[in-house]
Formats: structure tokens, sequence, C-alpha cells
DNA sequence: CTTTATAGTGCATTATAAAGCATTATTTCA
DNA sequence: TGAAATAATGCTTTATAATGCACTATAAAG
């Protein structure tokens, strides 16, 4: 997953849940302009902030051997 | 997959790969101290830190649906 | 044991993530 | 339309990730 994945995964998720930037941020705990920040495909999140965001959407991060199966 | 896990998923697969710390921060572009920080569990990565990292391993960072399934 | 390779830690510096606030842009909807 | 809600951005401060270097600890091999 590119980071731009992981991005439009968690916007996608918080809009399908009907929650705000400023709800989601709330809840995760982390600053409004953390998230905003990422969301907007700016900056680059520790582990521990993208944990709380994902966290409160229902979802978790995790590692996965990449498929590399170059089929074209 | 909790903090703990990440750690233990990307030191196990780094040790059947048989790559040293050292082999795999110069790999993945990270300074040592930052690898070392990691794979023992104190600090707190950056995405671009994981990412760079899980890449050189054949692994990828994503975010997956917690299974909130409660069966005792 | 002693040597050698690998992993962990203390300390210091630099780069940057986290955060708040104010402002602007954009979207939504009555 | 235009008002209200939501999202994006500039600026700034504070906390901390990333890094290097030197040193210690541990493990493996002779």
């Amino acid at each position: 997953m590119h980071y731009k994945e992981l991005i439009k995964t968690i916007k996608e998720r918080r809009e399908v849940l009907q929650v705000t930037q400023e709800g989601l941020a709330e809840l995760a705990g982390v600053g409004l302009r953390t998230l905003k920040q990422f969301e907007s495909g700016k900056g680059n999140p520790t582990l521990l902030t993208l944990h709380k965001i994902s966290d409160v959407l229902g979802m978790e991060v995790c590692l996965r051997i990449k498929n590399v199966t170059h089929t074209k």
C-alpha cells in the first residue's frame, strides 16, 4: 500500500463513518492540524499517530508480504 | 497488529533473510541507530521509515479492518 | 578464555512531526 | 445565491524522530 493509498483509505473510511476531521482528531486524540496534514498528503505521520487514527476508524496498521507477481 | 507485533515481524523477517541490522539499515537507507531504536522497541518511527525498512524486506505497510469479533 | 560479529545504549545535534491559532478556500444546503 | 460547516494553509513553538559516534553487552566460534 503506497502512501497515497493509505491516505485514501483513511479518508474514505472517515467519510463513510460520517465523521469530520475535527471529530476524528478529537476521538483519536491527535491534533486537528496533524490529521489535516496527513489527509492532505503532506507530512509523514509517526506510527503512533497513524495507529491512533486507524484505531478509531476500526482499522489497524499491519505488515504484509508484498505481492511481487508482475502479471502484466 | 500491535506495535510489538510489527517489530517482531520485521525482526523475524530480517533474520530469515539473514541480514544484519547494519545491512538492512544500509539497504533501506535509514540510519543504523534508527533501526536499532525501532527493533529494540524504543522509539516511534515515522511512516516513511517503516516503509523504507519494510520495503527492503519485501513487505509493505497496510491498513486492515480490525477484527472485532470477540469470540471468547 | 579470547576474538569477532552483532546487537543495544548514552549523549549530543539536526531535522521534522505534533500542535495551536488565525486565516483562507471549498463544500454543502437552505 | 449566501450563510454555515468543513477542509486547507501560513506561521510559530515544542516535542521528539533521525542520525552519528563512542561505548557496552551479548552471542557465536576458535
